[in-house]
RNA sequence: GCAGGAGUAGCGAAGUGGUCAAACGCGCGGGACUCAAGAUCCCGUCCUUUAGUAGGUUCAGAGGUUCGAAUCCUCUCUCCUGCACCA
């Protein structure tokens, strides 16, 4: 191999761009003939391992269309920048030993080298790193406009944790129940308060959405599942008679402080009027309600108030109500007297607090053990606008008790007749009835009265409440067994569940359905309460099958024959008839089918020849028919439906001799368990409604739509659309992320940072030990609070990165700006992204959230005129490069192949080439070492070429074959054809290097420069092109210069070269010496015949002669046998 | 199970109704150059046959549409990728 110092040309270009900058983009929107272009690849991680060559096949791909484009006559932005923040770099610098600041800086600074030395054309004017103060101080910003929205807030949450991470993680990051970074450890559930994006709100949008962007169909594919939109119809089932449970409620109220004036009106009948109308609604449905008025409230005694509480009767049915300073009163109570209740409700409780009088009143002690007292549950109420003292005690006693939080919005107050609107409080009275119906979600409401059982998610946060008296035990044993899984194997588990000994009410048939919990229901999901219908859900009918439970047909499956099982007749007679029979039992019985058109015939068949005692029954086109031949002869025949159930049910006991059961079965039932029939009653296809009262004969696609009509006529459920997308938990235990700006005070509560101290800095020096260094920093933590200047603490969550990562894109547009996250003309400009280039493993997370945020800046109008709801308009998604062993480049293989190795044995370009010439570029490879050299060979002979390329006139078929590869190598680019427009390319350079003008040579050198930069700068100042090649005018092709039947004489002109070669090869295989070649052409063809060229084409001496040259040699008269484009070859 | 994609020479990979099966690269075989090796250059590389021809097989498998299918349709198999007890 020729030796060309390829590292030193590469450094001597890359000098000369940066010093002429000529890869910055332009701030005028004048510049660009065609406009702007901006081209981005995902920022990337950057590890201390610094780039392997899958680096720079990836970045190679952005970098040929940025360089297309540019040369184009685009205005191109192409900028890299970091996602710096992240568990990795953390755990590497604890493991390095290392503060991560300075660890990812320094690994900053050798991407950016070894970037350089790609040749990747990059704009480094507008580079970011998102663990820079100026870049996370507007993620602060951002997360504070959000949480003014609404849009961020708090939630407890059951989070994956990983022991080894010492973080939370999403459910993405759980690969198999293991942490997607330790593969041998089990994710813990945990419950800790977590930050929360509203992601759900854009659900719909975000859905609807994906149709407008030109991404692979992989990828939209993927987010349509990811997003799980299911149109259904919640339904509601009403709890059987569990309010008669209740054996008396208690509402004790509050007091109005040291006013001792208001003391006449804290009674329960004024002050808190909802208490009146509490009492009302009670008696109403019979259920006593004590409201007693306690000693002096504006003085409240512990004592004196125990004392007149406990003149009421309370027993473990009792449900207790405590407001204000009564919640507080009951917390206390119960937790010293150890008395077992039903429910306890705290309305607004007091608690917190450091006054002795409060101490002295709710006692200095925390009643942790009311939990274990409460049989059903705890439910906590407070608003948005209650007193600050009551919020933070109501969410104090929520941390410690857990149950139902509902924080009502603005309108409740301190649930005061002056706060509360209206002197009703329905909630309150659902609650303690406890008549919020079961909610349960279904796609498949046309199987309703199909439902045999309700089953309720064993995480469902309520489902304490719905399991009877004595079946504690079990639900609890079944409960502890479940958590005792390993998190890996849960969703192994086979379908369990134990029954609750409650019952639900059919919502249409009134019907007693019982309840189960079951390991397989999703908590998460819907309402996570599933209606069983074991007909017609494989997953139900497992459950049922398993436990016994009913298994109710009410879909026909549409079937064009009828099916009979028939029993007392003879073999012969059934011979007669063209039934087809599908199984002849040894009792002697038969299954059949029989087409609709001859039911008649079969049914007088049966008539005649059935014996006396039978019966038969057959499938029609409606549902079923039962022909009965009693004992005397006597022939009764019905079809079956709710009215004739009962007694077919009966007869059919009677004909088997046995006794009519009480309850009479489902006929459908029993016809389900019979083998043949199976087919057409437990199915999940579809059909038409059986079993369903008024519904029946219905195609089960309309019986959706009228059975929800009929649930919703009757307010007893309605339409309701699902998706699988959740909030976007953003919350990170971490130190090196985003730090969250809220601040916790006392007595304003959770409140931001003020904007102005934004950023909120991490601590540069922490300590790691366990957990979050942020926790035991206390320089960080102790802050005073914005609102009122008190003592505050801060929090101590850092943000996902991957809120880094979904506006990053924005800030290059304006990455030096300190006023502003960026400037709204440069976005109404630069967005969206045309070109967006990454790998596929950001399908779903990285690409949702940042579509997700810039439809939400949208809406709080961070974009000028020019409404973005997409930020980036196409996607491309490059493969993987692997190792030459097929496998994943890793130091741990021992594979891993570095580009400054390359680089120095083949040259940067020779690899940039191989990288895309392997395969298409959205295909996975493998890297090879012979491979590259065939790359290599192609660019060290364009190198001979140029090194002594001298201008010759060229033919107008090199012409023809240039502008038609200007045409289709353009194409093929901006397709990421690249594989293709390499191939184009190299046949390009074959015509050429025959000899060609110099601005031939000068397009090709210029096609080849977004490819190879450096050396087709190198050749380019060879030849003496303008300026850098980088910054040339792309070729234009022209149209006319394509000349399709040249070039196809062309292919004619090969072909001939190849027969000749042919001739030759046979004649001398066969041990003959050849001499000379002699072609004859028609006259009109000989002006493409050129003996010289041929001659060294074929590597022969060759004449050419016009068939009508009387003088030409042919001594064996094959000059004949020349047809038109074929010429006659003769070898001598 | 659901969704998306793929299956073509020894390998990677083009071709997506006819002109045309296999461009291009790697590998392999032969030749030139060389004392030799490497590099480089040239030729060949589905089978049979042959003075450039002719014929045949073949595009995971089986059917179908068509005058004509690697290409369109149906079914089956295999592989990859993602999701998955989602009601």
């Amino acid at each position: 191999m020729k030796i060309i110092d390829f590292p030193a040309i590469e450094k001597k270009w890359q000098r000369k761009w940066e010093k002429a900058g000529i890869f910055k983009a332009k701030e005028s929107r004048k510049v660009g003939v065609k406009g702007k272009y901006y081209v981005l690849e995902m920022y990337p991680y950057p590890s201390a391992l610094g780039l392997h060559m899958g680096h720079a096949f990836n970045y190679s791909i952005g970098d040929i269309q940025a360089r297309l484009r540019r040369m184009q006559g685009f205005n191109v932005l192409y900028p890299m920048g970091f996602d710096s923040f992240g568990l990795p770099a953390e755990n590497a610098a604890i493991n390095a030993g290392a503060q991560p600041k300075k660890f990812t800086d320094d690994a900053i600074a050798n991407y950016v080298k070894q970037m350089k030395e790609i040749g990747l054309s990059y704009d480094w004017s507008k580079t970011l790193k998102s663990h820079d103060p100026e870049y996370y101080k507007w993620n602060q910003y951002f997360f504070i406009q959000f949480f003014k929205k609404g849009l961020a807030y708090r939630k407890k949450a059951s989070v994956n944790w990983c022991e080894k991470c010492r973080t939370v993680l999403a459910n993405e990051q759980v690969v198999q129940g293991k942490c997607w970074r330790h593969e041998d450890t089990e994710v813990e559930i945990r419950q800790l308060e977590q930050w929360f994006l509203k992601t759900t709100e854009y659900a719909e949008e975000l859905l609807k959405d994906i149709e407008k962007l030109d991404w692979p169909e992989r990828i939209k594919a993927m987010q349509r599942n990811w997003i799980g939109k299911s149109e259904g119809t919640e339904v509601d089932f009403d709890i059987d008679e569990r309010d008669k449970n209740i054996s008396n409620v208690v509402v004790v109220h509050g007091s109005p402080g040291l006013d001792k004036t208001k003391d006449k009106d804290y009674t329960p009948d004024s002050k808190k009027a909802w208490i009146g109308w509490i009492k009302k609604e009670l008696g109403k449905r019979e259920i006593r309600c004590d409201c007693p008025q306690m000693p002096t409230p504006w003085k409240p005694e512990y004592s004196e108030w125990k004392r007149e509480f406990e003149k009421i009767p309370i027993d473990e049915n009792s449900v207790l109500v405590g407001t204000s300073a009564g919640g507080g009163f009951l917390v206390r109570w119960l937790g010293e007297e150890k008395v077992k209740i039903k429910k306890l409700i705290l309305v607004s409780p007091g608690k917190v607090g450091n006054s002795d009088r409060l101490k002295e009143f709710y006692g200095d002690v925390f009643y942790k053990n009311v939990k274990d007292l409460v049989r059903e549950k705890i439910v906590i109420y407070t608003s948005e606008d209650d007193i600050d003292y009551h919020i933070n005690s109501a969410e104090e006693y929520n941390k410690e008790f857990g149950g139902k939080f509902v924080k009502f919005g603005k309108g409740y107050g301190h649930f005061t007749s002056k706060t509360l609107v209206g002197n009703d409080f329905p909630e309150l009275l659902d609650e303690i009835l406890n008549s919020e119906s079961l909610k349960v979600f279904t796609t498949r409401p046309d199987t309703l009265f199909g439902v045999t059982f309700l089953v309720v998610s064993a995480s469902h946060p309520e489902l304490m409440s719905l399991v009877a008296n004595g079946h504690e035990g079990r639900v609890k044993d079944f409960l502890r067994k479940l958590k005792s899984v390993k998190q890996e194997d849960l969703d192994k588990l086979d379908k369990e569940g134990v029954f609750t000994g409650s019952y639900a009410e059919h919502p249409l048939t009134g019907e007693k359905i019982p309840i189960w919990v079951g390991n397989f229901v999703v908590a998460g999901y819907g309402s996570g309460i599933v209606m069983g219908v074991p007909a017609h859900d494989e997953r139900d009918f497992e459950f049922a099958k398993k436990y016994g439970l009913d298994v109710r047909p009410v879909v026909l499956k549409s079937h064009n024959e009828s099916y009979s099982y028939i029993m007392g007749v003879n073999w012969r007679d059934i011979e007669k008839f063209d039934f087809k029979i599908i199984e002849k039992t040894k009792n002697g019985f038969f299954k059949v089918k029989i087409s609709f058109d001859k039911l008649e015939e079969y049914k007088e068949f049966i008539r005649k020849n059935m014996k006396e005692g039978f019966w038969n029954e057959f499938s029609t086109k409606d549902g079923f028919y039962f022909i009965f031949k009693h004992k005397d002869g006597r022939i009764e025949e019905m079809e079956l439906n709710k009215k004739t159930n009962d007694l077919i049910d009966k007869y059919g006991a009677t004909f088997n001799d046995e006794k009519p059961k009480k309850t009479p079965e489902n006929v459908y039932s029993w016809l389900a368990k019979n083998d043949f029939y199976k087919e057409l009653l437990i199915h999940s296809d579809s059909g038409f409604l059986i079993n369903s009262e008024g519904f029946d004969g219905l195609q089960n696609r309309e019986a959706i739509n009228h059975i929800t009509k009929a649930l919703e006529s009757k307010n007893l459920g309605k339409k309701k659309i699902e998706y699988k997308l959740r909030d976007w938990l953003i919350s990170r235990q971490r130190y090196w992320g985003t730090p969250i700006p809220m601040i916790y005070c006392d007595s304003c509560g959770i409140v931001p940072e003020l904007e102005r101290n934004l950023p909120v800095k991490l601590p540069e020096k922490v300590k790691y030990g366990k957990g979050n260094p942020l926790a035991s920093s206390k320089s960080f933590v102790e802050t005073k609070c914005p609102g009122c200047g008190r003592k505050a603490k801060r929090e101590t969550d850092t943000m996902d990165t991957f809120f880094d990562s979904s506006w990053y894109y924005l800030r290059y547009l304006d990455a030096k700006n300190k006023k502003k996250p960026f400037d709204s003309k440069k976005v109404d400009y630069w967005m969206p992204i045309n070109q967006y280039i990454g790998g596929a493993e950001h399908a779903v997370l990285h690409l949702i959230y940042a579509r997700f945020f810039t439809k939400v800046l949208r809406d709080l109008g961070y974009f000028g005129k020019n409404k973005i709801d997409e930020p980036f308009s196409r996607l491309f998604n490059q493969g993987t490069l692997h190792a030459e062993d097929g496998r994943r480049m890793s130091k741990s293989y021992g594979n891993v192949v570095l580009p400054e190795v390359i680089s120095k044995k083949y040259g940067m370009d020779a690899a940039r080439l191989f990288l895309v010439s392997i395969a298409s570029p959205d295909k996975n490879l493998n890297w090879s070492d012979k491979g590259i050299e065939g790359s290599l060979r192609f660019i060290l002979q364009v190198v001979d070429f140029a090194n002594n390329f001298k201008e010759k006139k060229e033919t107008k078929l090199q012409e023809s074959k240039l502008n038609r590869t200007i045409r289709d190598y353009t194409s093929d680019l901006e397709e990421f054809r690249y594989n293709l427009a390499v191939i184009k390319l190299r046949n390009l350079f074959d015509v050429l290097k025959e000899g060609c003008d110099k601005k031939s040579f000068e397009s090709f050198l210029k096609m080849l420069s977004v490819i190879c930069p450096h050396i087709a700068e190198e050749l380019w100042s060879k030849i003496k092109g303008k300026g850098f090649v980088s910054l040339a005018e792309w070729p234009e092709f022209d149209k006319e210069k394509i000349d399709d039947e040249l070039e196809e004489i062309e292919g004619r002109v090969e072909k001939t070269i190849d027969d000749a070669k042919n001739i030759l090869k046979i004649v001398e295989d066969r041990g003959n010496k050849t001499n000379k070649i002699y072609i004859y052409v028609l006259p009109n063809e000989l002006e493409f015949y050129d003996s010289k060229k041929l001659s060294v084409r074929i590597g022969k001496e060759v004449a050419v002669y016009s068939v009508s040259d009387k003088s030409k040699y042919d001594p064996s008269g094959i000059a004949k046998k020349t047809k038109p484009g074929r010429p006659g070859i003769y070898v001598e």
